[in-house]
RNA sequence: GGCGCCGUACCCAAGCGGCUAAGGGAGUGGAUUGCAAAUCCAUGAUUCAGCGGUUCGAGUCCGCUCGGCGCCUCCA
């Protein structure tokens, strides 16, 4: 199956090609580990996850590569405001090395409740200094830096194609309008390769470097961790939208500039999820973790279904209402699984039938990563009366595999701590046997009990069970 | 000031020139239930912000108006 992805390098649907048959190489743009990742951070790595399972599923070995950023970037652009870093490490009275250590395990741990796979390659950029001293030696070596005021800059009016990406050209850009102009700059776009003229305090994380003490530029890192370990070439390159006029546009003089070839084949760019105020971020304020859905008493997989709901590249307001919605879909899709499940076990091998739904969904993940259509063909096969349970397990399952929505396992969890509480067996038997006895009163007391534990009563034709809430 | 995106039923949301405008949530009616929950069945836009235009044909293309958002700053 071809996969069509859009790239915003030419801002159309383009047929995806390898540059090495059968193979993938997949690069995104990992978290700044000074705080925790909010969900609106959590929507790239979601749908990057979807793209992965998508690109393996369709026959590529991808190589899924993701930084860290684990240098102290500021809070401001040029020479002003303060270390993230070190901001954090002075409020929370850590090192700056513990701070990123302590955020970068949080946000494992939240890719891990998403249901997200790890890279094939994670890498922290304080590994990687000496990468980025090389990539900023080969681009001082070709001509495209300058030194002024103890840093060195990348000289963007070198590269003549900058901003091509991004369509700068395009664009008046209001110089200075909100951020203070770098006297330093000669070039209103040029950027920082490495810093020594630091005014910070607390400068633990400082490199030797030929340029003397300091640490690197903002963008430096994607562009030397990426070469080293996709090469001078690579076929996909994923990150915020936001990224795009600044971030990316820097990388991509940087790379090509020092490796003299086209660096990236496609560039796969999400668009936010915003608060009923606006953007979400940090500095606003606005900001929910995955850990504050869960102690709201969501799953973080009703998350992952609401970012499934919409596609990756539009704007994506939050509000519970349509996170209850997202809640109440998955669990009634668990439920149905289980119920299915009861029935017996899931065929290994699609018949014409299901084949039929499994190619529409195919298409349809193919399409640019349509997954609100790859849902609906979910809830669409489900309602199809000729289908064999087996045959809609087998159906759902493979189609969980791309969604990553855990379905098989979730509708197997609540069986295993199902067994640990005995006394709830004895309840459940005794409010049968209230039942019985037409005692009404006693036996929704003892439902109501349950319920108040978590657990709900599910009475049938065939008996009484229950499920966890 | 410049660049870009969006406005589809009560809510979220697909749709990218052509069968009856996906899907989910909520609601309503019915079946089931001691009552619930869950489940099953049924039910929803002659219409896609508004107005013009192009076309045999437009939610889909073009223009204008109104409304919302993002970017131009580190940001996902």
């Amino acid at each position: 199956m071809e996969m069509h992805l859009y790239n915003t390098d030419g801002r159309e649907s383009q047929v995806f090609k390898p540059i090495q048959e059968g193979k993938a190489g997949l690069y995104c743009c990992g978290p700044t580990v000074y705080n925790y990742a909010h969900i609106g951070n959590m929507r790239p790595y979601t749908i990057q996850d979807v793209l992965k399972r998508a690109l393996t599923y369709f026959g590529y070995d991808v190589t899924h590569v993701m930084n860290i950023t684990d240098v102290g970037h500021l809070t401001d652009d040029g020479d002003e405001g303060e270390d993230k870093m070190i901001k954090a490490a002075r409020e929370k009275g850590m090192s700056v090395w513990d701070i990123a250590r302590f955020f970068e395990d949080a946000f494992w741990k939240d890719l891990e409740r998403l249901n997200i796979s790890r890279p094939t390659v994670s890498c922290r950029a304080t590994d990687h200094i000496e990468d980025m001293i090389g990539m900023v030696k080969t681009l001082e070596e070709k001509g495209y830096t300058y030194i002024s005021g103890g840093n060195v800059y990348f000289d963007t009016s070198k590269f003549p194609e900058y901003g091509k990406m991004a369509l700068l050209d395009r664009q008046e850009l209001k110089e200075g309008a909100r951020v203070g102009v770098d006297d330093n700059k000669r070039n209103y776009s040029d950027f920082v390769l490495w810093f020594t003229n630091s005014k910070f305090e607390n400068q633990a994380m400082v490199w030797d470097s030929p340029w003397g003490k300091g640490y690197p530029g903002w963008h430096i890192e994607c562009s030397a961790m990426s070469t080293k370990y996709l090469g001078k070439q690579f076929d996909i390159h994923c990150g915020g939208i936001d990224h795009v006029p600044i971030h990316h546009t820097n990388e991509i003089a940087q790379s090509e500039a020092a490796n003299g070839c086209r660096w990236v084949n496609y560039w796969v760019h999400n668009e936010f999820l915003l608060m009923k105020t606006g953007k979400m971020s940090k500095s606003k304020g606005n900001f929910l973790t995955v850990q504050s859905l869960v102690d709201e008493g969501y799953d973080a997989l009703d998350y992952r279904y609401l970012l499934l709901g919409g596609h990756y590249r539009s704007q994506l307001v939050f509000s519970w209402e349509s996170l209850d919605a997202a809640r109440s879909a998955r669990e009634s899709l668990v439920r149905k699984v289980k119920a299915l499940l009861q029935e017996g076990e899931a065929d290994r091998e699609l018949g014409d039938k299901a084949q039929a739904y499994m190619n529409a969904f195919e298409e349809h993940l193919a399409d640019d990563l349509n997954t609100p259509r790859c849902l609906a063909d979910m809830w669409s096969l489900l309602k199809d009366k000729e289908l064999s349970s087996s045959q809609k397990l087998a159906l759902l399952f493979r189609m969980d595999s791309l969604l990553g929505l855990n379905l098989e396992e979730s509708a197997g969890a609540e069986e295993e701590t199902a067994e640990l509480d005995g006394d709830v067996e004895a309840l459940i038997d005794e409010r049968n046997q209230a039942r019985k006895e037409k005692n009404f009163a006693r036996s929704d007391e003892i439902r109501d009990e349950l319920l108040a534990r978590g657990i709900r009563i599910v009475d049938t034709p065939q008996g009484t069970t229950w499920e966890k809430v």
